[in-house]
This record gives structure tokens, sequence and C-alpha cells, in this order.
DNA sequence: TCACCATGCGCC
DNA sequence: AAAGGGCGCATGGTGA
């Protein structure tokens, strides 16, 4: 059974009504003045697929009031995002506006900037949704829903329809997360981050906004070392000419090649550059805006990546440094169980290619080393070299003979990223192995003023269109396992309990895990990771030799996990 | 003054 | 000859 919702633009409520699984409706709207009440009881009894315009809009403002988590929905924007992906027609309006107006033939509105709400109170607000004037908000998502059902089973090939309907379930399911987590928050312990910059930078500057003592007295010492007048050491410009100025010529400022230059200022510049990035990105002002209370409450935006990696959006919560990890603390009864996928991407090229040798290196724990040991005497940093590389669509740095000896060995895995390139190349698209699309070629890859070589086709634009649908391939296939890992270990963690407190996921990034869970219940954890990442390699790569094993450690702090 | 671009680096 | 994919964010610098 399916139900679409909707809430009320303001206020605490709604409007539902029950579905079939063609989307038709089993009844009349049912008006429901306590949202977050109707929908429990419908939860309870049904367990439904909920139908909204979007889970940050319909489930996000509803998590504080709704005694459970709902197990399923179908967000209308994410599958309407990858629906048009499928059907040529990327990066079309993909709001609940957009697609209505385009099954009644009216004009189609853009989509809004992305994260730009209207207003406070506006959150819920047809506007948002852009839908035209005086349209039924919850006509429109029934109408649109069936119309999704339609495209869907209109897919080509039983087996393509079913992994994109895989897909779609498993982008939804994401959004529910999503939401969750955003609501739950990860742990964060403020007096240890604290006592780690204190321990960095110096003291916590008593007037925000200036420059920790520590700072300070490098960028006085990478003055002093220079003998150069005070200037500005965050600017690439000031830095290049005070470095000219003592006969050092710079290209550019970047920290690997500052650390290849021989004077005692460049070591010191790269340390002032190493603190002074941490005090700005993770720095007081980061933990006030992102980090109080207990708890890291950022944004993520499923689908925000073309390869449908997540983006975030905010407090760059993909992005904390590994040093940062520190503060990442369980609650006292708690543990965290960290799980992040070995090799993910060397496997899921075995498993796309389905090459046999590259697969048997894959059957084990480290991907690399057997490699090594097949193709490459052992050497596994040759073999790890050679294969980024060739995913990657690398050729410098010495790497030839590597990519030939793997062209030699693994001629099935080598054959399918250079198919994909040459797709790009000729200015087609590819998709991940559930049928996410890549976007076509844009402007940005029809570099006009670009000198045509001679006796090659393509410029460097194309080729550059090369490496991004090689990569695409990869990359967008790794996100739909972890979506699906996602999805199954949801709906396993949603079946622990202890005391009434549950296992929640926390964190992800890109093949990373975090829960956040009762202390007695840390090892029922770590196997339903097990379980949701082996539910997943076969949900999406079907039956393969290929083994994705995880490796998962149950900490107090984050930190200490690998 | 504001919007935008370039640089550089954190994560995968 | 050389040629590495995807992001977000802070800062300085530029031009309207």
């Amino acid at each position: 059974m399916r139900y679409a919702l909707v809430p009320d633009p303001h206020g605490p409520g709604g409007r539902l009504q029950p579905l079939d699984e063609e989307g038709a409706p089993l009844g009349p709207p049912e008006p429901a003045p306590r949202l977050a009440e109707a929908v429990a009881a419908v939860e309870a009894a049904h367990a439904p697929r909920w139908v909204w315009p979007t889970a940050d809009t319909a489930y996000g403002p509803l998590l504080a009031a709704l005694p459970v988590r709902l197990a399923r929905c179908h967000d209308l924007r994410l599958t309407e995002a990858l629906l048009l992906g499928r059907e040529g027609r990327f990066g079309a309006p993909r709001s609940l506006g957009a697609a209505w107006s385009r099954l009644r033939g009216l004009p189609v509105p853009a989509d809004l900037p992305e994260g730009a709400l209207p207003d406070e109170d506006g959150l819920f607000a047809p506007d948002r949704l852009q839908l035209p004037p005086g349209t039924d908000q919850l006509e429109a998502v029934v109408a649109v829903h069936a119309e999704q059902l339609r495209r869907l089973a209109a897919v080509p090939d039983a087996e393509a329809r079913a992994r994109f309907r895989l897909l779609v379930a498993a982008e939804s399911a994401g959004a529910l997360l999503a939401c969750e987590m955003a609501h739950d928050g990860l742990p964060w312990r403020t007096d240890v981050h604290d006592a780690l910059l204190t321990e960095l930078l110096g003291p916590r500057p008593a007037i925000p906004g200036t420059q920790p003592t520590k700072l300070a007295e490098l960028a006085l010492e990478v003055q002093r070392a220079l003998g150069a007048r005070p200037f500005n050491l965050d600017s690439h410009t000031q830095v290049i000419k005070a470095f000219a100025d003592r006969g050092v010529q710079l290209s550019s400022t970047r920290s690997w090649e500052l650390k290849s230059v021989d004077h005692p200022a460049a070591a010191l510049m790269v340390r002032y550059k190493e603190l002074s990035r941490l005090h700005a990105a993770h720095g007081w002002a980061w933990q006030a805006a992102w980090a109080r209370g207990g708890r890291f409450r950022p944004e993520y935006v499923v689908g925000g990546v073309v390869t449908g990696r997540w983006a975030s959006r905010g407090g760059g919560a993909l992005q904390i440094p590994r040093t940062m990890r520190r503060a990442v603390v369980a609650d006292p009864g708690w543990l965290l169980v960290v799980a992040d996928a070995a090799q993910l991407e060397p496997r899921v090229l075995a498993a796309l290619s389905g090459d046999a040798g590259l697969a048997r290196t894959a059957a084990g724990g480290d991907l690399y080393a057997a490699l090594a040991a097949s193709a490459f005497q052992g050497d596994r940093e040759k073999a790890k070299l050679g294969l980024l590389g060739a995913m990657y669509g690398q050729t410098g740095g010495g790497i030839g003979p590597l990519l030939s000896t793997l062209r030699r060995r693994y001629p099935a895995a080598m054959g399918y990223v250079e198919a994909a390139a040459r797709t790009g190349e000729d200015g087609g698209v590819v998709s991940s192995r559930l049928g996410r699309v890549c976007p076509p070629p844009s402007a940005d890859w029809l570099d006009l003023t670009e000198a045509p070589e001679s006796g090659e086709a393509g410029g460097r634009s194309a080729r550059a269109r090369g490496r991004f649908t090689r990569n695409f391939v990869i990359q967008g296939s790794g996100a739909d396992w972890a979506l699906a890992l996602l999805a199954a270990l949801r709906r396993r963690l949603a079946a622990l309990s202890s005391g009434g407190d549950r296992p929640h996921l926390v964190f992800f990034q890109h093949d990373e895990v975090v829960v956040h869970t009762p202390a007695d219940l840390a090892d029922a954890v770590a196997a339903a990771v097990a379980d949701a990442a082996e539910e997943a390699a076969a949900l999406v790569f079907g039956d393969t030799p290929v083994r994705f094993p995880l490796t998962t450690a149950v900490v107090d702090c984050y930190g200490d996990a690998k």
C-alpha cells in the first residue's frame, strides 16, 4: 500500500490519501489536523510507502513530533530527477510543480536554487514546490506519482527496469535517512574539540575573528625567515612575491610545491597553512555555527553529486579532517560502530566488468595485495597506483607501464573503463549499474577556442569528458552500492532496541557509515552492517564472486577507528 | 559594495 | 610532451 502525504503550509496538520500499487486512489483525501499522529497510526497499521513532494519538506519537519521512524517512501523530486536523466532530459526542472506542469502541458517553472528557502515559515508552502497558483497540492502529488510509476514501468528490459526501481527505492530511503541524520546529529564533544584547537592553535582568542597566538607566531617566524616586511600569509600573490624576493621562484603556494623548496621559511609556511586551514574550516567559528549542544547537524543533499554520491550544505560534513574525529565521542553508555568499505571502487570495477581475473583478486581481503602478487611482483604500491590511474584516466606520472600490465592481464576490466571513456569522448552518456545516467556534454566540455589536434579525434575537452564518464561508471555504481547498503542497514537497525533506545546512523561519507548505538547492541549492529553490505552487493551486482568486505570498528571515539 | 572567479585544500 | 574523477568551503582578488 502507498499513502500520499502533504503537510499544510502552516500549522501541524496535513492531508493523506491511500493509493494502490499503481498509484490510483483507494479512497478520498483524509484531512489530518495533527499530521504526526495520523502518520504514526497509518504507519503502525499499514507501513505504506509514503509519497510526498520531497522528504526534506514533508518528513524532516515531522520528525520532532513523530514517535516512529517511517519505513519506506517515494520521493517525487528525487525520482523525477532520475527519470529525467534516463529519458534524455537531464537537468530539466524536477520540482513537483515542474512535473505537474509537464503533465498538464503548462509552462514549466525553473527549479529554485538548491537550498534557497523563500522564508522561514514558507518552508512547506506550495510556492516552494513551484505549483501553479490554485493547484491542489495533494492532487498534484497523486497525479505526478502515478505518472512516475508509468514511466518506471516503461523502462525497456526487465532487468534494467528492476535495477532502476531499486535505485528509486534506495534513493528515497536515502532521503529518509538524510532527514533523520540531520535531526539526530553526530555526537560532537565541544570540550574535546576545544582542547584540540587549543593544543594546536593556542587558547581561544578572546575577540572572535582575531588570529590565535600560535598562528600569529608562525606568521612572524615565516616573515623573519624570509627577512621580509610584514605581509599577508593568506594571500597567494604576497607569498609568492615574498619568496621571490629571496630568490625562491614559486609557481604556486601549494603545499607539495613548498615542501620541495629548500628554504627554512617553506616548512614554516606549510605548517602555517595547515593550522590556518584548520582554524578557518573547523575552528571556533565553525563550532559556534554547526556543533552546538553536543551535536553536529549538517544538512545532507541526497543525490547532490551527479554520480549519485551525497553532497552536504554547510558545515563541511563530508570534509571533517581526520584529526577532528577525536571530537566525535559516543554518549555515556553508548558506542560508535564505524564501518567502511575496503577498496570499494576497484571491487566495483571487478564486479561491473565481470573480469574473471580481477574478480579473483577481489575475492579476498586486500585487493591491492592480491593484484600485486599476481601482476606486479608483489609491489602493492604499483598495483594501487595503476588501478587508481586506470579508473581516473590518469596517463602521466610514469604510470604507462603499469597500465600496459593491467591491460594485458585484465583486458575485460580495462576494456570496460576504456569503453566508457570512448563513449564520453564521443559525446555519449553512460550509466551506473542501477541506471543513474550521467549528464550529456555541456558547454563546459565544448571549448571552441581549443585548437584541434592533428590526427586525433577530439581535443583536450573531449578527453576530459572521457575521464569523467570513465570515472562515472565506477563512482556512480559505488554510490549505488552505498545507497543499497544504507537502505538495508536502516531497515535492520529499526529492528534493534534496548530498553527503548535504538541505534541510529549518524554519519555517512560515500563508503563509510557510523552508527551510534546503546553499548549492549554494538555487536548486533556490527553484524547488521556486515549483513547489509552483503545484501547490497547481491542486490546491485547479482551473482558475482567479488566480495565487498567492510572494515568495522566498535569504538568510543571516532578518532580511534583505524 | 556586491557578485563572481581563482586558488588551495579538506574529504572520498 | 603532458595529460587523475567527484565534491564544499574560506580567502583574496577582480570587475561591474
